[in-house]
RNA sequence: GGGCGCGUAGCUCAGUUGGUUAGAGCGCUACGUUGACAUCGUAGAGGUCACAAGUUCGACUCUUGUCGCGCCCA
């Protein structure tokens, strides 16, 4: 036992645990156990964007306490962690950073300006993880875009590509605009707004009455390909097999039937563009309509037109092109404008409505999407989506609602998974295309051997520099981050693998944590890749956490400026605190960040610090050897009965602990745990002890029995809250397990939960315990009603029951320590005497009376 | 429009398979302690458990509907 030092000072605390946790390599994985031991932690490899956020230090936070439950329960933990760093919002951290324009930029420039960047925010990571006491082996710490990660995403991209499950192809794909890139439907976000709803007449080929459509995009009226028309409308017999003239273009375009045209929206009657929204997609694959693109990758009205030619014919070639050179280059919104003005000139715009749209916009650069043709790598999903949701029901999800919202995701898929982007900082796709004579465009990938490759500046097998062209574009950070398992066991598969044994040991892993709003990206991704590499599930188990919002229950967000900075939150409460705080809140519920709880895990510190104090004051007075409860009590050291009720509400605290814990529900452990040591161990049993605590030379019966209660129930119960508040429990077993200037293994250890079987029985004094402390209670709240201090003597206290309870029985083998605790000078058990000031225990079971010793006049 | 979650004390949240007078912490009031306690304890005030109907001997808990908040999907 180390001496008890005077005050606890957290950041030092926190210091010497972290390199005590490093010098013992207390948190690595360790090959030589046996496998069954495993328990492997799928961690979400936060990406390098610049903000460290709350939302950060909550998520990861009950991942670690998950963590330290299952390592000190003696599984051998495997709990990795990388960084997402490249990829779109790293690109836009470098740029705002850099103040420049990644797309104005050579590429070789423009990456080396990442890589100088990146790494100061990384450290920003490992010092707020590190602080927070994330138990991670940083031993095995990657990057996404580090050779061995480019590796093994390049041999998912192999893997796939040599399955027909990934591959090329040349058609509308969702586009960003704004950062010019072809983007996944998981990175669209719809956003509300107030519109227009045009009524446009189409003159009709030959004559008669017009048609007229309803279009919020009337600046695509030169993508028009036809016009449809619900088959049960009222002019569906009239109108269908003519041509209508699309007006300002005079282009003829068929008008055509379908049953998708919600006859109920507008007039009923729509044209088809390619390509304003998914649907025009479907009627443009059905009705085999012509390609006529008008706005290009920069969102802009493209130039030139062919409107006039064979292939795209105009009936007022003269006027099409004066239209087109009115709207040439300008971006759609303002094309928009103009475009209604002409029409409105024209005496063909209707009339317009205003209506509430949805408008789908790019995540992050919150502009507003086109739907463009280009070549793009697609990793194929709409096939699936039944084998996609199989997988999903086969894996636990705590808590297991989380599951509707990735159904319901994968039930909404429109789109295969886009994976290749128009960027310049990410995992390169490993394909040349062949320049080669008779074999022109086709697609050469790398032999596995030669991963990583860069296809801009290696050469394929047999191939001159001359013969292919190396593929520029790179893959979505996702297609990297979705093999986050893959990246820790560095295998693909059995033909692709770096390290196949650990693979196959450690694959599929036990837990996947993450926030619900990454379940449509980074959870269906990682899905997905299991699915298609070796048809299984990626973990067994997905823990979902849920937001930090601000302490008024609001999101927490940079407009309204109620962002909190987490290492501020650090310093002003300590880490420990802050944990304790995550603690409290369930998997799946969002928390409202609350100064009370978290004061609440500042006070808990403090009195655990006490607490301990206080059983070391009397432990330093005479050296035992405690075993554990069970054996202690079995070799006669633990004998009193208080003592021995004490432990087997400890023992069910352990019990309810560790079952909440097995289940997930930390949070639960913690309240019983909490509740077991402010209640029971501080407010009562501490109390009643401390008559047996002071002794001089050697102790009793009864006090050694002390000695060995304290020091189990102090050791137990850091054991307990160790997952929680690591740094302050770690710091106090080592004062106790401690031997003067020897380091002592840490609390955390694999193998330190209180084992169950150790422990004393649940049952063994539960009665005599529970009237003790109600009878306690009673003799509290009368001296409370008498207004004098706890301590102020007792003449007599008479303890009354029902005549159905033996009194005798529960309290007189603990008579000693009642006198003690109520500073009585006798008990009597009976009727209570007349006069005598009175009260019920809170249970009701008996009735206290108390005779006060005469006052004695200090004076 | 479909789905999920939530709505319990002024605040942050518990409430196990339906079972007496619904709990904790913070905050508030009073008192007492301050030789483990930059504290702690005791007592008190404070709740139509969102609302309505139903099932039941009995509903915070189960069913249906309504309202409000948040989210997911379309």
């Amino acid at each position: 036992m180390k001496p008890f030092p005077d005050r606890y000072k957290p950041q030092e605390a926190e210091n010497q645990c972290n390199a005590r946790w490093l010098k013992d390599e207390a948190f690595k994985w360790d090959p030589s156990l046996p496998a069954d031991t495993d328990y492997v932690i799928d961690t979400p490899p936060p990406t390098v964007s610049g903000t460290l956020h709350v939302g950060h230090v909550y998520s990861y936070t009950q991942a670690d306490i998950m963590a330290r439950y299952f390592r000190m329960a003696g599984r051998n933990v495997l709990y990795p962690i990388g960084w997402d760093d490249n990829g779109l919002p790293t690109e836009r951290l470098v740029e705002k950073k850099k103040k420049v324009r990644g797309g104005t930029m050579a590429r070789e420039e423009f990456v080396a300006l990442c890589r100088e960047v990146i790494p100061e925010y990384e450290q920003q990571f490992r010092d707020l993880f590190t602080r927070l006491a994330l138990s991670v082996d940083w031993s095995r710490e990657y990057q996404t875009i580090s050779d061995e990660s480019r590796t093994v995403s390049q041999m998912s991209f192999l893997d796939l590509y040599r399955k027909g499950l990934l591959e090329r192809r040349l058609e509308p794909t969702l586009w960003d605009p704004a950062d010019r890139t072809a983007i996944a439907q998981a990175e669209v976000e719809e956003t509300e707004r107030e519109g227009k709803l045009n009524y446009v007449a189409f003159e009709i080929e030959g004559g008669g009455e017009p048609a007229v459509i309803a279009t919020t995009r009337p600046e695509l009226i030169a993508a028009c390909g036809a016009l449809i028309i619900h088959p049960e409308h009222k002019r569906a017999k009239e109108l269908i097999g003519k041509r209508a003239i699309t007006p300002l273009y005079g282009v003829l375009v068929p008008i055509v039937a379908d049953d998708t045209v919600d006859p109920e929206k507008g007039t009923g009657m729509v044209m088809c563009c390619t390509f304003g929204d998914v649907t025009d997609i479907q009627w443009y694959r059905t009705h085999k309509l012509p390609l006529r693109i008008v706005i290009g990758p920069d969102g802009k009205m493209i130039e030139h037109l062919d409107i006039g030619s064979d292939d795209w014919p105009s009936v007022d070639a003269e006027g099409a092109r004066a239209t087109v050179a009115a709207l040439a280059g300008q971006k759609a919104e303002a094309a928009k404008a103009a475009i209604i003005e002409m029409l409105s000139e024209k005496g063909v715009l209707l009339k317009q409505e205003v209506t509430h749209q949805v408008i789908p916009v790019a995540e992050r650069s919150r502009a507003p999407l086109e739907i463009i043709v280009t070549p793009q790598w697609f990793i194929r999903t709409l096939d699936f989506k039944d084998e996609i949701l199989a997988k999903g029901r086969e894996i636990a999800w705590k808590p297991e609602y989380m599951r509707q919202r990735f159904e319901s995701w994968v039930e909404g898929l429109k789109w295969d998974w886009a994976i290749s982007r128009q960027r310049h900082f990410g995992v390169a796709l490993p394909v040349w295309y062949s320049r080669r004579p008779g074999e022109e465009g086709k697609v050469i990938v790398p032999d596995p051997a030669d991963l990583p490759v860069d296809p801009t500046v290696d050469l394929p097998r047999g191939y001159t520099r001359d013969e292919i062209e190396g593929e520029r574009d790179v893959m979505d950070t996702w297609a990297t981050s979705s093999v986050s398992p893959q990246l820790v066991t560095r295998s693909i598969n059995e033909e692709l693998a770096l390290d196949i044994d650990v693979h196959k040991r450690l694959f599929p892993m036990s837990v996947r944590p993450q926030a619900h709003e990454i379940i449509r990206t980074w959870a269906f991704y990682t899905i997905v890749k299991a699915l298609h590499h070796q048809n299984t599930v990626p973990w067994n188990t997905i823990a979902i956490s849920g937001w930090c919002l601000a302490s008024d229950g609001s999101k927490m967000s940079k407009s309204k400026g109620n962002v909190i900075d987490p290492v501020k939150l650090l310093d002003d409460y300590g880490a420990d605190a802050v944990r304790y705080w995550t603690g409290t809140s369930r998997l799946g519920h969002d928390t409202a960040l609350a100064p009370n709880v978290l004061n609440q895990g500042k006070r808990l510190v403090t009195k655990l610090w006490n607490a301990v104090k206080l059983a070391h004051m009397a432990l330093e007075q005479a050296g035992i050897e405690p075993v554990s409860p069970k054996a202690d009590i079995e070799a006669g050291l633990i004998t009193h009965p208080m003592d021995k009720w004490l432990l087997g509400e400890l023992s069910e605290t352990v019990e309810k602990a560790t079952k909440a814990f097995e289940s997930y529900e930390y949070a639960q452990a913690l309240r019983v745990t909490d509740d077991f040591f402010w209640r029971t161990y501080c407010d009562n049993y501490l109390e009643i002890v401390k008559s047996r605590t002071r002794f001089e030379g050697k102790p009793d019966a009864g006090q050694l029995s002390a000695l060995h209660t304290l020091w189990h129930a102090s050791v137990i119960q850091l054991k307990l809250f160790a997952p929680f508040i690591p740094y302050v429990t770690d710091t106090l077993h080592d004062v106790l397990t401690g031997k003067d200037d020897a380091d002592t293994r840490t609390l955390h250890a694999r193998g330190h939960w209180p084992k169950l079987d150790e422990q004393a029985d649940k049952d063994g004094f539960r009665a005599e315990g529970d009237a003790f402390v109600s009878i306690l209670a009673g003799v509290r709240k009368v001296k409370s009603e008498l207004q004098v201090s706890m301590k102020a003597p007792i003449q007599v206290l008479t303890v009354a029951a029902d005549a159905d309870q033996d009194i005798a029985d529960l309290i007189g083998p603990v008579e000693e320590d009642l006198k003690a605790v109520a500073n009585a000078l006798e008990v009597r058990m009976g009727l209570v005497p007349s006069g005598a000031r009175t009260s019920r225990s809170p249970d009701d079971r008996f009735e206290i009376a108390l005779e006060m010793a005469p006052v004695e006049d200090g004076a």
